[in-house]
DNA sequence: ACCTGAACACCGTTCAAGT
DNA sequence: ACCTGAACACCGTTCAAGT
């Protein structure tokens, strides 16, 4: 156990004679991030990057680590923060269009994932993005436990999504150049023992990925919003003042 | 791009006089990863618990993203595959079951969700699972598209849930010898801003933080399965023989 | 205060050479 | 056929020394 000295306890050093800050520095590490993934990344890349040296980091940022978290919550900030100001969308919608956005954050930066699940997320647009989601389902009639289960629900369901699409993609593109007989082969054994799954890609070939992903999305959010929706009926409807603190 | 050659495609080699075989080599891996994370398995410290230097394991594997994708079908094969024969269960405890075991593997093998995102699954284990959670739903009375939409409702779920999880559980775990007072400063001025956000922190605080991930998930599920039931009384009750081909 | 340059202890992967 | 040992091209991180 790393003794709790998270990034965010360390505000960044003030402005001098310096060449570099923690912006710049993450605003770097968020470009070789999106052009090639965890791969491209390094400390010393950054550094060029920058047209300084790998060690000059250490300045500003403990470890590669720190400078992941900043970068991670550097792109929760594109998330649409607007949808917790009263907009005028009745709940479903307003939820429907955050969980939107969020996904549509995730397809852009595909590394985003790998940092999930890696350790809490304490940077300030996280908590934005939280209290954002928590104002909704406050709007919807949510309330004490039931709020923060009720986000995470559409949550955790927006990241596992994405999270599945990622993985297929790319082979779902379809037959490209990279398909070989053997694969093919290989494929057809495969599920030659699991008739409802050879049924399923069988009908699923051919059809445009993006597509497809969209339309599971879609379902998949009509059942949570109606699973959601026979809870919310108990609840008067509530504003969104804070709750007395416990 | 690399070309489409994966582990799958080329069998373990015929055993002869050798000291390694893939399954040995799965399983080092497998330990490795379950004591440390994705930072404690090298092909170094795997090849020097098998008595035998780094390069020899080329011979079995490519690469050790390949080790990887071994490692994740051996861990897929821990989740219970018996629900997929009939069990006299109705289809939602059978549905239920079935995730409950999906995250209780994720639960023990944390290193897993790393692998999930990262590359179709293609061994036989993630088939075999695919074809449980299709018969579940088959039996359920899914059919056609809304079969896979409906099983990719439940799995997506319990992966998002179990991320979140993960990264919440240490952090969780309370105010430890890590919480200094900088970081509770650091909260409560983070949280200043977001009254829902402090509120549920609030109350959150001193709860245990595995029953709270059970309630959550119960809570979930049950949301899941009933955005799921209103969809499934239009079909008529469906056995489980192929689909015709396409 | 900020950055360099060199070093340390690691990596994954390749490949001749041994048996 | 199977494995060794050395090498290559990288890593993250540290730290004296410079300015």
């Amino acid at each position: 156990m790393p003794s709790f000295d998270s990034v965010w306890l360390r505000p960044d050093r003030p402005a001098r004679d310096r060449r570099l800050d923690r912006d710049r520095i993450v605003a770097v590490a968020v470009e070789l991030l999106d052009s090639g993934g965890h791969g491209t990344l390094s400390m010393r890349r950054v550094a060029a990057e920058l047209g300084v040296t790998a060690g000059s980091l250490y300045w500003y940022v403990r470890t590669k680590d720190e400078l992941l978290e900043l970068a991670l919550d550097r792109v929760l900030g594109e998330i649409r923060a607007d949808l917790g100001e009263p907009t005028g969308l009745d709940w479903r919608s307003a939820v429907a269009a955050l969980a939107r956005s969020h996904r549509a954050m995730l397809l852009r930066h595909r590394w985003v994932l790998q940092e999930l699940g890696s350790r809490p997320n304490l940077g300030p647009n996280a908590f934005a993005l939280a209290e954002t989601g928590l104002r909704l389902m406050s709007r919807a009639g949510f309330a004490d436990a039931e709020l923060d289960a009720a986000l995470a629900l559409v949550n955790d369901h927006v990241v596992g999504a994405v999270l599945a699409e990622l993985a297929w993609r790319d082979a779902l593109a379809g037959p490209g150049p990279a398909w070989n007989e053997a694969t093919a082969d290989y494929l057809r054994k495969a599920v030659s023992g699991h008739p409802l799954l050879a049924g399923r890609m069988a009908a699923s070939t051919g059809a445009d990925p993006e597509r497809e992903s969209e339309r599971r999305f879609t379902f998949a959010l009509d059942c949570l919003l109606d699973g959601l929706a026979t809870r919310v009926r108990s609840l008067p409807a509530h504003d969104d003042r804070p709750e007395p603190a416990a």
